[in-house]
DNA sequence: ATAGGCTCTGTTTTT
DNA sequence: CAGAGCCTAT
């Protein structure tokens, strides 16, 4: 152990210093935007471990996996021993961790397979079907999932929840709860969570079984949260309850930058940690070391227009550099052919591509920019919205493995089935009623009744996959899983892909990584549970490692927590940035959080910062709206930025 | 009755 | 470019 206490005050600033070598009790760090907060972090764990403290009994919970793992292996190069024991992860992985545990305290039995968003739409789908409620005129399964959700990560009662959002509406709130009641039922009976309900029961087990409260409440001496003004209310409690016993929290945050309000995270939990914990060490980190002091004053003024948030002040330590520019092109193709422009001059310039990332609003905001990307043959990469998991062949796959790993996993015995032809959702779910809600292929009456039960057209596809299914022990099927692939493509797979899809063989490739990941689990259990888990974030770092020279194209909230040496801000009109949906539900709070998202997208930047508004925008069906320049523009004195003009538009025939 | 192909429309953000 | 809605073949 080399670190001493000098040592620490070498790497540290004052404020960084203070956070991360604080005594115990309760404290909340305010970071703005490239205050080092990571650092601090990272330190804090480190300090920590070198004072003696177990790495067993911290807990670290980050908004995503990559940033876990990143600071844990800071944390391991500073310590220099491992420090493998601490929990460390999202809300939703140590709940899980939890309850794969002690599901049974709240219901469950400790195999409850995690449902991704499909899974549980067409959960919510099977709902609408059994309430006999699946008309046109009610409400679709998105919105019924964004009110199931938005109720659960509020800790409220639908009922309540929806009094507000109905209202105007010809729906019937009591059908809403219909429908709600029987998706749980739903859920419980195909043994699932989906991802609300893992916050949700892990508040549960700690509220209702104190015995199992106070054994994390023993085992966890310190509790570190990072990103806390993004936690919802049943996030917060559940730290709150898990830190009770020895009130050594560290919430570390910015209210500045809390962009999920949407998803019920609440700014209020950050801006009244004071008033919950009056002997809280509060610590603000001002000393701003990534971004220009030209980028910064304009970041001060974005901000500067919202209510209620903690007084900050971002001290800039680096040297001027350029105002941001601020562009007015005439439309999408144009802006897309500024963005080229300046992309090819940084290149020129000698910089790298890596270094540059073009953010927006919503992902359709990136189609245009994407094919003038191609065009122009400039690699990018995307943090795209489809998720690696989320795939549907990828999705098919797993289903095999789930439905001989979780005998009454009904969704993926329906996904497996419905691949066979003429077995659709209708089909395959009379099937699974026949066979008594369970399937366990290990049984010879059981498959036999299966075949049986299948239509003809089905039965010679299912005659070769059936044969795979009971070669091995169930105990044994990770260790399996590789062979067992590798034979239901080659004797079904392959070809369903062939038949179904434009481009079967990366899909193929696909499925080849797929069998390298599971190589890396011990447990068909452990592999289906981080697998449901994982977000693109997780895993942008790990697949892309090969780290090509590309720019990065990402929404802004993709974008959290990471920096670049330039960024531009595409289509920052009215309704599309502030994006007109996020100002519908709750005005003045909705554009509170567009202009914190705003504020983010302008904190990415290090040196240069590229803002573009074209003046107009082409609909699908071929009309022509105007677009006046996002509001949070108007906000910003017009001497703080540089005005350019991008060309003309391209030429085009009208007729 | 249900599967599956075909057409049309209209787009937030994600663990 | 996907998801809903409509239509026809099984």
């Amino acid at each position: 152990m080399t670190a001493t206490g000098n040592f620490f005050e070498r790497e540290l600033n004052p404020e960084q210093l203070a956070a991360a070598t604080a005594p115990d009790g309760p404290m909340l760090a305010l970071a703005a935007a490239g205050t080092g907060k990571t650092r601090t972090i990272v330190y804090r764990v480190a300090y920590l471990v070198e004072r003696g403290i177990d790495p067993g009994r911290i807990l670290l919970l980050t908004f995503t996996n990559k940033a876990a793992h990143e600071m844990l292996a800071r944390a391991t190069d500073l310590v220099g021993t491992g420090i493998g024991d601490l929990w460390g992860g999202t809300f939703h992985h140590m709940a899980n961790r939890m309850l794969r545990r002690y599901a049974p305290a709240v219901g469950y039995r400790n195999d409850y397979t995690i449902l991704d968003r499909d899974d549980s739409l067409s959960l919510i789908r099977k709902a609408l079907r059994a309430c006999g409620i699946d008309r046109r005129d009610f409400l679709k399964p998105e919105a019924l999932a964004g009110l199931f959700g938005g109720a659960a990560n509020r800790d409220m009662r639908l009922r309540d929840l929806i009094e507000d959002r109905l209202t105007g509406t010809l729906i019937d709130p009591a059908d809403v709860v219909k429908v709600h009641r029987k998706y749980k039922e739903l859920k419980l009976e195909a043994g699932a969570m989906d991802f609300d309900d893992l916050l949700v029961f892990g508040l549960e087990l700690f509220r209702q079984k104190p015995d199992i409260l106070q054994r994390y409440q023993e085992r966890f001496l310190h509790v570190l949260v990072d990103e806390y003004q993004d936690t919802n209310p049943i996030q917060s409690e559940w730290v709150d309850l898990v830190a009770a016993r020895h009130r050594n929290l560290m919430a570390v945050g910015d209210d500045f930058q809390s962009i999920y309000g949407w998803r019920g995270a609440d700014y209020r939990n950050i801006l009244t940690f004071p008033e919950r914990y009056p002997d809280a060490r509060i610590v603000k980190l001002e000393t701003n070391y990534r971004s220009t002091p030209d980028i910064l004053k304009v970041a001060n003024r974005c901000i500067a227009g919202n209510p209620r948030q903690f007084q900050k002040t971002i001290r800039p330590t680096r040297e001027p550099g350029r105002k941001p520019d601020l562009c007015r092109p005439p439309d999408g193709d144009t802006q897309a052919q500024y963005v080229i422009d300046k992309i090819d001059g940084l290149r020129r310039a000698g910089h790298c591509l890596k270094e540059i990332a073009v953010l927006y609003r919503a992902h359709y905001h990136a189609l245009e920019l994407q094919l003038a990307l191609t065009r122009a043959s400039i690699p990018f990469v995307l943090t795209s919205g489809i998720r690696f998991f989320e795939q549907a062949h990828i999705k098919d796959v797993c289903s095999l493995l789930r439905v001989l790993h979780n005998p009454i996993d009904g969704m993926a015995f329906a996904r497996l089935l419905c691949l066979l032809p003429r077995v659709g959702e209708r089909t395959a779910e009379t099937i699974w009623k026949k066979l008594g809600y369970s399937f366990d292929a290990w049984q010879a009456e059981q498959k036999e009744r299966l075949r049986s039960l299948l239509p003809a057209a089905a039965r010679p596809f299912w005659k070769v996959i059936e044969p795979l299914l009971d070669r091995c022990h169930r105990d044994q099927l990770i260790v399996a899983a590789n062979e067992l692939l590798q034979q239901f493509l080659k004797v079904f797979y392959h070809d369903y892909l062939v038949q179904n899809f434009e481009n079967p063989e990366r899909r193929m490739e696909d499925i080849e990584g797929l069998r390298e990941f599971i190589a890396r689990f011990d447990s068909m259990e452990e592999f289906l549970s981080e697998t449901a888990l994982l977000s693109n974030l997780d895993r942008t770092a790990e697949s892309d490692g090969a780290e090509q020279d590309a720019i990065r194209l990402s929404t802004v909230h993709q974008a959290k927590g990471l920096e670049w040496d330039h960024v531009f801000v595409i289509w920052l009109t009215d309704g599309m940035f502030p994006s007109s949906r996020g100002l519908s539900e709750n005005e003045e709070e909705g554009e509170a959080e567009e202009r914190r998202l705003f504020y983010v997208a302008v904190t990415r930047a290090r040196s240069r910062l590229f803002l573009c508004a074209p003046q107009c925008r082409r609909t699908a069906n071929r009309q022509t709206l105007w677009c006046t320049q996002s509001r949070f523009l108007d906000e910003i004195p017009a001497d703080l930025l540089h005005k350019v003009s991008a060309g003309r538009p391209a030429f085009r025939w009208h007729r």
